[in-house]
DNA sequence: CGGGAAAATGGTAGCGCTACCATATCGTTG
DNA sequence: CAACGATATGGTAGCGCTACCATTTTCCCG
């Protein structure tokens, strides 16, 4: 005699328990679930009783190795602390809280290698869709990317050459309209200082570099960079190195807001007036930036949206309609600000 | 005759083609890969080359369901954009990067109700091992929680009574140790201002107000408090809203440091002197604090290492030695700055 | 060097679900 | 009212893996 597999679950309800309860097939039960206007409205309020009375939940990895899809989300991001990603991913947390996909969310710590090896793991589970941070993959990446099986979206930025679909916005226009608005006030020695220079910021950087070309300010002395991670104390240190180099400098452009922000704090602390002696520009324009004393002037970006957007367009494209416009440039904003008020 | 079902999964290897090309059993490859000492030097080399020949990635949902274990860390916080849950996760994260386990990340929203549905969303995976923010869990998440099966690792604050493990602080000591200082330091009418008051908060609330009515300075009127999410902005008006209320305050303590800031920021622009006219504490010690200027005294809390000792505990307990102590406290440590250097 | 235990390997039967196909039921129409 | 397509339901097999047990091989020791 054959002795069953004693339930290694512990006893929770299946799917065929159920259909048992409910008078029914499993196979009813699953389109119940699964297609409910299959199903008849009897048999469907039947089985949801069933369902009810016994707190049955279906098993995701049994629906999974089923299906051969799992109603998964692969999420890759640099950082999970940056309040940028951080903004991103509550926006895709958002907008898929009331779908039946589950997140799977990866921190690449900047790694391409990394960044790989993640994608190999959420490429075995045979996700739903992919959103990525970033259009710089390595070439195995990409070809991992490719071959996915699944929608793919990279966002953050925009780019020739999707993988797939793109949300984002340019980068280098970002830094070169911050720069140009510094000149256009008036500042003419303008530092660009950078913390961890990912791709991204070495767009917003090469901006900086065409608006001050230009403008025939450009000066390889005035740029401090570092590859370490961005923080607010690291922004003073930063500026506190480029002064020394440059000590006549009259205006910094920032990598992002925790920079400017440090920035700023050594300002006061060494009486430097804001924004008359230096003016600061910032990039994202956190909220804090708006109420910092003096407000700093920095380059609006759309973070929460990215992350609803491109949700929108990996559900669309699984539903089958693709998306005509592949590449969304939901762009950005100088919010002009007492930092730069001169 | 039987046609058998296409590759559903669109050609990927399976086990059974890793086990063809190395001449071995199914049984063996898997073996070889979840306990290796168990199968000879040979066979694992053998079986390693066929792996790196094929490309082979184990199926982790047809692995789940042969095992009734998903190697599935389940995570719940309550926010993804407050920096101080972001550092826990980040903790975890980072403690289980080189493990085989997967997070599966819930955003709760500071809702209980939420929170339920993710817990039984969570739990039809059957993951090793759950960690939760908070200890205040309704009756039914507690339920859920103490039927999950596995390990529970509640965290970010300590309390009695845990439902398996935990490791946090006490934010009741941490709120009375800042108003403390706040009076030894000579401050009289201290106020309270806070945002979002989670349970964390209203224990903080409650140390400051404990330290107050001891020192004989309690007064309802000094408290400002709203449910609105926290927020740099929010800091600010709260801060106006509590001075108009009560023109001769002179200090706040504030539930966490983006109130905090905003309050800084409000002082600045109103030109009160800080910390002369005004002291301020803030709350976690978020590393701009140090920075700010003046620089701001904080709560330092061990967010990430909370993180950390989480994984590590569950990971304990999965492996079979559940530790001795189950609840860990980490403590806090006050920073004194310049914002209260009176 | 035989016997027994330990180590190494394999076979079978599911885990809980869904794809695929078969069957039953119903209404419609010439 | 037979014939037919549409609708509703069910049965079977199998997704890729591992638990459980059986079998084979190796090693040790008296």
């Amino acid at each position: 005699m054959i002795k069953p597999r004693s339930r290694r679950g512990g006893g929770r309800p299946t799917i065929s328990d159920v259909a048992r309860k409910a008078g029914v097939g499993a196979i009813t039960v699953s389109r119940a679930l699964r297609e409910p206007e299959r199903v008849s409205l009897d048999l469907r309020r039947q089985i949801q009783a069933a369902i009810d009375e016994l707190g049955y939940v279906p098993d995701p990895n049994a629906r999974a190795l089923a299906s051969a899809r799992a109603e998964v989300f692969g999420v890759l991001v640099p950082s999970l602390t940056n309040n940028v990603f951080a903004e991103v991913v509550r926006g895709i947390y958002d907008s898929l809280s009331d779908s039946p996909f589950r997140i799977q969310l990866g921190n690449t710590h900047y790694s391409g290698l990394e960044e790989e090896r993640l994608l190999q793991l959420f490429g075995s589970q045979r996700p739903a869709a992919l959103i990525v941070a970033g259009i710089d993959q390595t070439p195995t990446s990409r070809k991992l990317l490719e071959n996915a099986g699944c929608p793919v979206v990279q966002v953050m930025e925009t780019g020739p050459d999707p993988v797939d679909m793109m949300v984002g916005f340019s980068h280098l226009d970002g830094g070169r309209t911050a720069t140009d608005h510094l000149i256009e006030v008036g500042y003419r020695r303008i530092a660009f200082i950078g913390a961890r220079m990912d791709p991204r910021s070495q767009r917003r950087l090469a901006g900086y570099r065409a608006a001050m070309e230009k403008a025939g300010l450009f000066d390889p002395r005035l740029i401090t960079t570092t590859p370490l991670l961005s923080s607010v104390p690291l922004g003073r240190e930063l500026f506190r190195d480029a002064l020394a180099k440059m000590p006549t400098l009259d205006g910094v452009f920032c990598n992002n807001d925790d920079i400017a922000l440090g920035v700023l704090f050594e300002c006061h602390r060494a009486a430097i007036d804001v924004p008359k002696t230096i003016g600061i520009v910032g990039f994202n324009d956190l909220d804090m930036m708006q109420v910092a004393y003096p407000s700093i002037t920095s380059i609006r970006t759309y973070r929460y949206e990215i992350g609803r957007r491109a949700v929108a367009m990996a559900l669309a494209a699984i539903a089958g309609d693709r998306p005509q416009v592949r590449v969304v440039d939901l762009g950005f904003e100088l919010k002009r600000r007492e930092s730069t008020a001169r």
